[in-house]
DNA sequence: ACGACTATAGCAACGCCGTTGCGTAATACC
DNA sequence: GGTATTACGCAACGGCGTTGCTATAGTCGT
């Protein structure tokens, strides 16, 4: 993003202090030797680390565990309301708002319809309202939302927090959403596209299990959010995870995008059609098509028209990937529904916002 | 890989260091100031680091620089000579080794025949008799070879070393080849997909400029080797960039590998039918599916059965990214042949010995 | 009941990082 | 030749995890 930068001590502290937040916000109670184990620490620096953790009110005491002999050790946990965030997820028609905390559970979520080609203005009138409503109603958040975490289809720019050009919507070019939504609502704000917000989603709440992974998502276009190597993919010019726009079928029908035979329109050719299981099928090559340029062990499946059929999606995609290649015993890939239903996207755009503060410090590595 | 692990001092200083040294490996000289400047670092701890570099050999003092009014800067350069590492590329009929020097240059380079259905042991033979060619006639390297990096066909896994599979060797069933190596070598070995090393060549010595790029190969097959985030992308099972095994022809002719339309096969059936054109088209239009779904901004090409008709394909990449897509203006995509030519694998695999010891240290970020 | 044993917690000193303050060296300019 | 300017490096500092050691609070055996 901005150029390499140097590692001081300060990137140390927040480092680890990132890795113990991690832990906390996936095990239900910590303790000084297993966060010890887990990260490679040793048990002194982590009585610093979580009493770093205790000041700043993130982490508290819950007693104490009798596990044979010697002293009973202390029992940590992550103190789940001490801070906030909230995600917007903003489609084509509608606004979602969720409110959640500091694990990423969804606290709050509300949709508001959207005006047909909306501009910049009545967005940002309706997040302000949609935000005080949320905050009126939750008076516990006072004090402790970390801020506003945006998920909108793209093209976008998340580097400089610029709308470039959002698919079908026409006030939407060159704008500087991040900016104008910080003034606005007087929060931090964090811009990103859906697809990536949503893998943020499943990332957050699962951390080290999910290392590669890709969330599919089928909702009026279809996309994809990368997650490689522990961290989100979104290429040179946040544009990686336009997974609808590959072409599957040279020289085929015509597409909005200007190409032929892809993804989406051979998909959507498919469902108008009333052939369903084709239409599954054809996603399923194309998710076979993403293992195997990418390589990730999880893929989970989301947006309104696929979880409409869920099932059929699926079995589908578990079927090709067990069928469509000779694929080894070692390749193994997890598939799953997006365990957080419509809210995904708006609730990843609020754990991107968590992230920001309190996940692992950017750059270095 | 081996999980999260903590962040210490070690890790700033080795981070550091790492810094300076990538900085070295692609100006001409350096001077306090300048590092400074590009690292973050404070002009003191830039002495402090050049310090530790000058004293392992890495770095040496080039003379001083008059820029104006004040005392000269002491300008500093890297050492080239001060490390080598030798890299093999094991193709399926040959074997070729290089020897680089720390800037990642070629010294010295040779190929052998290998086999047909080469076993382990022929293999590791005739490694050991190359390497020994090597250092004979090149005496400057005594003591200074940090290890051999091996790049080789797929599937194979990075993390423990192993070659579970590699395609078309009848011989190659789970060889724990990283360990017999560094046996019978008696040097650190470190081993990768072919195309993985290819794209580290290209990023070790470009440095920033290089941060989301892939190295499309085509010889005897069709694989990308993924630079992510700034750093090599191997997916969960060492298995990412088999590009030439995603369809682009959805029920078109059966391939090898159990689908039906893959992209290789789908060239490859042009190539035989001696349309060259419509071949770069097919690949061309595989790679437009690649930036769609990981926008990298640089494309590499490489690979004997591509750089016989470089400028063809080049031409129908470049046509392909301009006119397939209606991609905006900031949609920026650099397409140029591999600089090494030949070399790329052997060359990028010893790099990525290099890498090891002196690029930046794994885990944190 | 009571002492031996054991695992945990935390204070204090330490080593090592980059940072800061400041004195010194080497050049151009007047 | 004096002065402003730029670069260098010693020394003290603050902050990080680590190490050594003592205090603590339980279980277990007698």
């Amino acid at each position: 993003m901005t150029g390499p930068t140097h590692a001081d001590q300060t990137y140390v502290r927040s480092y680890n202090e990132a890795l113990v937040l991690a832990l906390a916000r996936t095990t239900p109670t910590l303790d000084r030797t297993s966060v010890a184990d887990a990260t490679g620490l040793t048990p002194q620096a982590v009585s610093k680390v979580l009493g770093r953790l205790i000041e700043h009110g993130l982490v508290e005491v819950a007693g104490v565990r009798r596990q044979g002999v010697g002293k009973p050790s202390s029992v940590y946990r992550l103190v789940v309301t001490s801070r906030y965030a909230i995600g917007a997820h903003v489609a084509r028609r509608s606004l979602r708002l969720v409110l959640t905390d500091l694990a990423g559970e969804v606290r709050h979520s509300a949709v508001t319809p959207l005006p047909d080609d909306f501009t910049p203005e009545d967005l940002l009138s309706r997040l302000s309202t949609g935000i005080a409503a949320i905050t009126a109603s939750h008076p516990e958040t006072e004090g402790r939302l970390t801020g506003v975490g945006i998920g909108m289809v793209g093209p976008l720019d998340h580097a400089d927090g610029t709308v470039r050009d959002a698919h079908r919507l026409r006030h939407w070019h060159d704008i500087p959403l991040r900016a104008l939504a910080t003034e606005t609502l007087g929060l931090p704000v964090h811009l990103d596209k859906d697809v990536t917000a949503g893998v943020t989603a499943e990332a957050w709440r699962r951390r080290g299990a999910f290392h590669e992974a890709a969330l599919i998502m089928v909702e009026s276009g279809i996309g994809a959010g990368l997650w490689l190597g522990g961290r989100p993919h979104r290429g040179a010019h946040t544009n990686a995870g336009e997974f609808g726009h590959t072409v599957v079928q040279f020289g085929g029908p015509p597409c909005v995008c200007g190409r032929r035979g892809c993804l989406e329109i051979v998909h959507d050719r498919a469902v108008e059609a009333g052939d369903l299981d084709l239409a599954a099928r054809v996603l399923a090559t194309g998710v076979v098509n993403l293992l195997q340029t990418i390589d990730v062990d999880h893929v989970v499946l989301a947006g309104a028209d696929l979880i409409r059929h869920a099932e059929v999606y699926r079995n589908a995609v578990r079927d090709a990937i067990r069928t469509d290649v000779r694929r080894a015993d070692w390749l193994t890939v997890d598939v799953t529904l997006s365990s957080m239903g419509a809210d995904v996207i708006a609730a990843g755009a609020a754990m991107q916002m968590l992230n920001t503060r309190y996940g692992m410090p950017v750059r270095a590595g």
